[in-house]
DNA sequence: GAAGATTGACCAATCAATCTTT
DNA sequence: AAAGATTGATTGGTCAATCTTC
């Protein structure tokens, strides 16, 4: 009678628990998200402290003109959104900046009169190669000096997995 | 002589190399800073939006209230600024939007007539408990379903280097 | 003078609505 | 109606300055 009861109660446990764990994270998945979220914003606000420092625009600038370089030819914006993971109307207003610096411009776009492209000035082109020895810098310096090669390997193909 | 040269220009290339490897991050340390910030843009993003889509508050709200919650007793502004990473004015203001809301208490601090102390109410307390069942299946939902447990671990213990 | 915290002014992100073209 | 893009209004974050207490 005991043992009967006992058996119940854990299978009942065991159906409860499995339901569970495709309902609920592991504690190691949990902790890899604080993880992700603490380590993510300590390095993130360390970069940008270092731009600022060497008097530079911060990341989300580089990460466009990056873009336009890469791509060789105008781009357009939605497909900055796309890359960048921005916005539509986040995108619209850092290009308003961007354009008001002097480093991209708009054109228009002759197959879809709704859309534009967006080119890379001299100007845009020379800070981009300003910034990356900065940029580049502090990559190292929170990022490289504190992970083996190993590390940074895994850590790549690992947070590849949650793109 | 072909030789010589040769071998003088690896010993100048080797140099290079070596006071390069200090100052820039290798290849796989770019690709883990890269993906570290768009997998946790990409993740964080859809978190939010699971909370949101719940009627729930942002997660700045749940991290101060768990900090304390955890502490089980009124907490000094200044230490949730170090635990959660956040710059002291942005602290100051996030308290100013939890107090209007209710869901925490600014005390006088007898110890530092400077400082103050941060009780959690009982509002503050309901909150919380209703947000974790949400935010427990967002992690599951964007974290927990696409690693393994052994990516999970690797992950949280590589991340921690970079705290 | 340095530390804990707040405040006013400014900049950037977000929401909802809008406009044009497909 | 849907997609590409912008805009006005609000909210949140940042900078520099300030205030009080240590």
């Amino acid at each position: 009678m005991k043992l009967h009861v006992s058996v119940k109660f854990n299978a009942i446990a065991y159906i409860g628990e499995t339901l569970a764990m495709s309902e609920v994270p592991s504690e190691a998945h949990v902790l890899a998200w604080t993880r992700l979220m603490k380590a993510g914003r300590l390095v993130l606000t360390a970069v940008e402290a270092d731009l600022k420092a060497a008097g530079l625009p911060p990341l989300g600038w580089y990460d466009v003109l990056l873009e336009l370089r890469r791509a060789q030819r105008p781009v357009r914006p939605v497909d900055i959104e796309a890359s960048l993971l921005l916005a539509q109307h986040n995108v619209s207003r850092l290009l308003d900046r961007l354009v008001v610096a002097g480093l991209v411009e708009r054109l228009p776009c002759d197959t879809d009169r709704r859309g534009q492209l967006i080119a890379l000035s001299e100007d845009g082109s020379a800070l981009l190669q300003r910034m990356w020895p900065v940029y580049r810098a502090a990559i190292q310096r929170h990022v490289g000096a504190k992970l083996s090669e190993a590390d940074a390997q895994q850590a790549a193909a690992i947070l590849d997995r949650l793109i």
